[in-house]
RNA sequence: GGCCCCAUCGUCUAUCGGCUAGGACACGAGCUUUUCAUGCUUGGUAGAGGAGUUCGACUCUCCUUGGGGCUGCCA
């Protein structure tokens, strides 16, 4: 019994498509689950797109995702001579033979033809699919060598697993049929044929393949939009899989520990950005307190504002942590902690601020915070403070004016919590401000 | 056109012949609440259609319909 071996193949074209990543995530929770090796091999045939930069990029994807790999990195066009040696070899046994054929746009030349079996059924049992059959006579022999004289995707592909000795391949619906022309190429080769598992595609709301017209279709897109990569990994393995019971948000561990590829789903799954939202919103608030209090850090550090001296970051994390879907909302969303110079939501001060009596009562806070000492200055004793003035009633009138006229915005912490934050002095300057501008 | 595949709430899905068809997202209502959230409670919405097998079918078979894939000197 020898190891599984699996391997992702994309060819680095600068981007990385959900779907691709998604058929990258199932190989590495196969290879994990069952002690495998998780292999990368780019297929960099194309030179036209395969920049080191492309390359590069798709490094980058694994790693922000998590996905590493075993062993070296397997570049295609390294493999090229024996990509050709292996086809006189076709051609010496009769299985492959020589052209001259005119392709579509008109270009005429010799290429390498693949002769497929006449009769017969080719087969397989798909471990997502179940059994694959079709009448050999229903496939055509196809090209393996162009009249440049480079090798085809199909006999590289073949050549490489073989190379590779990987004995799964776990790749996109798409592939169907070339696997029936594959297998004709394993065996021509006397190779093993590897056992395959076709993952279906993910769909728009059309149903049709979700590309760029449909929103953010890269990974790097999901990244730049402030999406973490565990909320994207989490989501992705659930289009088309599940634990089998209703366990949602998994760990990493959970994932390994429970994935199966033979319950991976046939049926193409819809792409659904609100529920990857909600996934977000769950990861950022599993994070670790000083994670997410480090985030905040840096966030407002590298937006150019500076946290004061003896301000009580680890209680505006804790203010902030379940109200925060995306990381990369902050630091627009506390700004106004930091600067003075803050967004104001004009919808806010039209619905708060510009109302009968709000000017007064905003000058009337000014007189009232103006008295309390220093050291009551937290967010118990102003709570206090204002529920008496409410006299029973509720606090609506005082709280909403108060908040959009300190933070200019109508959601965020609890006020109260809010004002201790933001310290007596700039608290009773805002007010005043506001309400000299009504 | 030919070949292949698929079909449960709007979406992702559970169900491996016994179902008052369960969960999650989204949506509605309520509670908690100073805002926004969170949390909790709660509501509605599903088995494409038709035959057959069976005591019994969402589950098995066939047909129809609908959707998708492939049909390159792309991968």
């Amino acid at each position: 019994m020898s190891e599984i071996r699996v391997r992702f193949a994309p060819s680095p074209t600068g981007k990385v498509h959900i779907g691709n990543i998604r058929a990258a995530i199932y190989n590495w929770l196969f290879a994990r689950h069952t002690g495998g090796k998780f292999l990368l091999r780019v297929e960099d045939t194309d030179i036209e797109r395969s920049t080191p930069e492309a390359i590069k990029a798709l490094f980058e994807c694994m790693e922000w995702l998590g996905l590493d790999y075993d062993e070296e990195v397997f570049y295609q066009t390294k493999n090229v001579k024996r990509h050709l040696e292996v086809v006189e070899q076709l051609i010496a046994s009769g299985h492959a033979y020589r052209e001259e054929r005119t392709s579509r746009d008109g270009k005429t030349g010799v290429v390498t033809m693949f002769r497929m079996p006449k009769e017969g059924i080719i087969e397989f049992d798909d471990i997502v699919k179940g059994r694959m059959a079709k009448k050999a006579e229903d496939v055509q022999d196809f090209a393996i060598v162009r009249s440049d004289g480079s090798p085809i995707f199909h006999i590289a592909n073949v050549v490489d697993d073989i190379d590779q000795r990987v004995t799964h391949i776990i790749r996109g619906d798409d592939h169907v049929e070339n696997t029936f022309k594959h297998i004709c190429i394993f065996r021509a080769l006397g190779a093993q044929v590897p056992k395959y598992g076709h993952l279906s595609m993910i769909v728009n709301q059309q149903g049709k393949p979700y590309s760029k017209r449909d929103g953010a279709a890269f990974v790097g897109e999901f990244r730049e939009q402030g999406y973490l990569p565990e909320a994207l990994f989490n989501y992705l393995l659930l289009l088309g899989w599940n634990p089998g019971d209703d366990r949602e948000v998994l760990t990493r561990d959970e994932m390994v520990r429970l994935f199966e590829l033979e319950k991976v789903h046939v049926t193409a799954a819809r792409f659904d950005i609100k529920k990857l939202q909600w996934m977000n919103g769950e990861y950022v608030k599993r994070m670790p307190r000083d994670v997410f209090e480090a985030e905040l850090r840096r966030r407002v550090a590298s937006a150019g504002l500076s946290i004061p001296q003896g301000f009580d970051v680890a209680f505006l994390a804790d203010q902030m942590q379940v109200r925060t879907k995306f990381l990369s909302d902050m630091p627009d969303s506390i700004a106004y902690f930091f600067t003075d110079d803050y967004a104001i939501d004009e919808k806010a001060v039209e619905k708060r601020l510009r109302k009968p009596g709000v000017k007064e009562t905003l000058e009337d806070m000014v007189r009232r915070f103006s008295a309390v000492a220093p050291s009551d200055w937290t967010a118990q004793f102003l709570e206090a403070l204002v529920k008496e003035l409410s006299q029973g009633g509720g606090m609506g009138p005082w709280v909403h004016p108060i908040r959009v006229a300190v933070s200019g915005r109508m959601e965020g912490p609890g006020l109260f919590e809010m004002l201790q934050l933001l310290g007596k002095a700039t608290t009773i300057a805002r007010l005043q401000k506001t309400a000299a501008g009504l």
